[in-house]
DNA sequence: TTGACAGGTGACTAAATGGTCACCTATGGT
DNA sequence: ACCATAGGTGACCATTTAGTCACCTGTCAA
């Protein structure tokens, strides 16, 4: 049964933090290498302290990255468990085999070709 | 390398597609039946027929949908490539053993429980 | 203990987004 | 031919959201 209830769900906060070019980039960076401090991530990023801060805090909401304190340093963590929800969502057994495949075969394609 | 560009990316309008409960809420009557029509869809909803077809414009640009017309119908489709593309973007090798074992764990764990 | 540094809060403005409506086109049945 | 039905467009308004700034708190080192 699928329903379809008002109000903020847990869900909703996550697909919200995803929806933003920069906070994909601040997970990108996550991604790439761990343990980041604000000043940190703030360099890589042309907008004021408080904007990536403001982006982080929604991050931190929505569990996509998680935080440790360190003296007077926060340092972050990418959290990949929302993300694998949103994979199990839409995306079945049988579908996962086709969708797996499909992109297999499109990288080898693009290796050969370069493009 | 990592880098962060402007503009309208083709990951923006899948993102930003999935932002909205509405939309998500369509996408999950798809992935429990394909091939429905705007009619169809349109009923499990509160909200007029144009806001549906508002939504199902922004599923479809983002590649998140596909549609096939029949007739005076227009067949609606799942197409979940764009969602596995995003678990790829954060979830590696490593990070997806985890994670699928710690999903795995928890339902095991709730299925005894029943919450 | 004093100054520099890392992080944090609330208010404010400009831009983007969700939803509705009046109006239009095309297909199918009788 | 006719009318009901399925789908489509552009304009409009209310709400949400991204980004900045003035100002505040806590920590480290000399």
């Amino acid at each position: 049964m699928v329903t379809y209830g008002g109000g903020v769900t847990d869900d909703d906060l996550v697909f919200k933090a995803l929806a933003d070019p920069t906070r994909r980039f601040l997970l990108d960076l996550l991604f790439q290498r761990d343990g980041r401090t604000l000043k940190d991530l703030e360099s890589g990023l042309e907008m004021t302290r408080f904007g990536v801060m403001k982006h982080l805090k929604i991050l931190e909401d929505a569990g996509l990255v998680v935080t440790r304190r360190s003296g007077r340093e926060k340092l972050h963590f990418l959290n990949p468990v929302p993300i694998r929800i949103i994979h199990d969502r839409w995306i079945d057994k049988y579908r996962e085999r086709e969708v797996s495949a499909l992109l297999a075969l499109k990288a080898e394609l693009e290796e050969k070709d370069g493009s």
